[in-house]
DNA sequence: ATAATAGTGTCTCTCAGACAGTATGTG
DNA sequence: CACATACTGTCTGAGAGACACTATTAT
């Protein structure tokens, strides 16, 4: 950091959120419509400008639940990265933070005070292309490059992490965490070997002895375990 | 973000630069020692303010360069993550935006205007604990905990990139290769297995016809291929 | 009965780890 | 020669992918 030879430049910090779930067998994310200008009307990621002495992850968590009514726990929003490119805000010089949640169904958004609307939309359909731009639905911002990135750290934490369980309700069947791995991923898994891979690595989940009935044979409900970490990880195919 | 209806809090913006190499085959960070105040005479990591109308890499590049002397390539700088809890900053609120990057040898450094040493440290003489805090060498601000981020990504992409060509010289051995691996993971691999496996991935290096001396039997130089990431990934071992 | 999903068993191929042995330089 | 490092060959065990088969519900 510099010394004190002249003043510094001021920036204006926000913190949007990419927050993921998955709707209808579908990845999706929460957007809102915003009120205000810039890019009134656009869709945007929720999210405002963090306080003066409120804590980044406070911020992002706080502007979620003022624009969306959703309220995330703290330990289910993890930074994701910054982006501060000169001339993304034309207000002002501002640097985002962005951060990433993972959430089972939630209530129905809300929208706040800086919204016109909050809902989700399937990651799929907003088409976002390797640039960052979406062909779908115009974005607000840069912020179809973040909502990109959010989805490819969710994509890749599926492999190495327990993450796959902030998806689903607490007891969940082995096919319903299957189908979780299926639509972050965007494609159909192998059975029979998802549940081996799975079942083999201990802590991923514990059976709680009950079931829940399907289109089929009923299914043995389990809940998260006390790993966090995959050894081994579940890799995605080829 | 939020809409406009009240004016935002304003923040200093600086950008902090994780540099890592090996030295006498032990990983290790560029530090300088700050000439003012706050933290003056502690060992930090190179960086400054960010600019009105700078972007972030290059506010980073700028500072690494000013304080230090050694400009490193725009394709070796990456994000880490941004550090912006109150009162890290005793003067002002401030977020930095941690960066890493990664070089084979350089230049020795030199200190700029606000840095009244620059040199490396092993990583390991630091004893940065796991909360974050250095047993050794007192670091200023946050900025052990930052070293301890920028090592864990090191660490971690070594498994699944080519990062470690970045490492070594433009033409290299397999030992050089592995050296790099041990000194970053700090623990000794299996030299067989370890050719075997980076022989065995196809764009990770390419052989260039020349040899070069060791203390045993000549060893085949290798280049880095135009592979990025690896498929299978190199592990670390349990 | 069929359809649908849950769940088991097993074969094969790849690959990581381990180890033995050979190759080629220097002192 | 001994020593050091580079490099090769091969065995074994773990695990991924593929497939066949059985189990248990609803209609």
């Amino acid at each position: 950091m510099s010394g004190a030879r002249h003043e510094p430049d001021t920036f204006g910090v926000t913190a949007d959120t990419v927050l993921l779930t998955i709707r209808n067998g579908r990845l999706s994310v929460l957007l809102i419509e915003r009120r205000y200008e810039p890019h009134r009307g656009s869709w945007a990621l929720p999210g405002g400008f963090i306080e003066r002495d409120e804590d980044l992850d406070a911020g992002a968590r706080r502007e979620l639940a003022e624009e969306t009514g959703i309220d995330v726990e703290p330990n289910h929003l993890e930074q994701l990265r910054s982006y501060g490119a000169p001339g993304r805000d034309p207000r002002r010089r501002t640097v985002t933070i962005a951060y990433v949640a993972f959430v089972a169904r939630t209530p129905d958004p809300t929208a706040g005070d800086d919204a016109r609307a909050a809902r989700f939309f399937a990651v799929d359909d907003l088409a976002i292309d390797d640039l960052g731009q979406s062909e779908g639905t115009p974005l607000a911002f840069d912020h179809a490059r973040i909502i990109a990135d959010g989805v490819e750290r969710a994509r890749a934490k599926l492999e190495y992490t327990t993450l796959a369980t902030a998806f689903v309700e607490d007891q969940f069947t082995i096919g319903e965490l299957r189908r979780v791995y299926e639509a972050v991923w965007g494609m159909p898994l192998h059975e029979a070997n998802f549940r081996r891979k799975v079942l083999g690595t201990p802590g991923f989940v514990e059976p709680t002895g009950e079931t829940a009935p399907t289109d089929g044979r009923p299914a043995q409900l389990y809940r998260k375990g006390e790993a966090t970490s995959l050894h081994p990880p579940i890799l995605r195919p080829t």
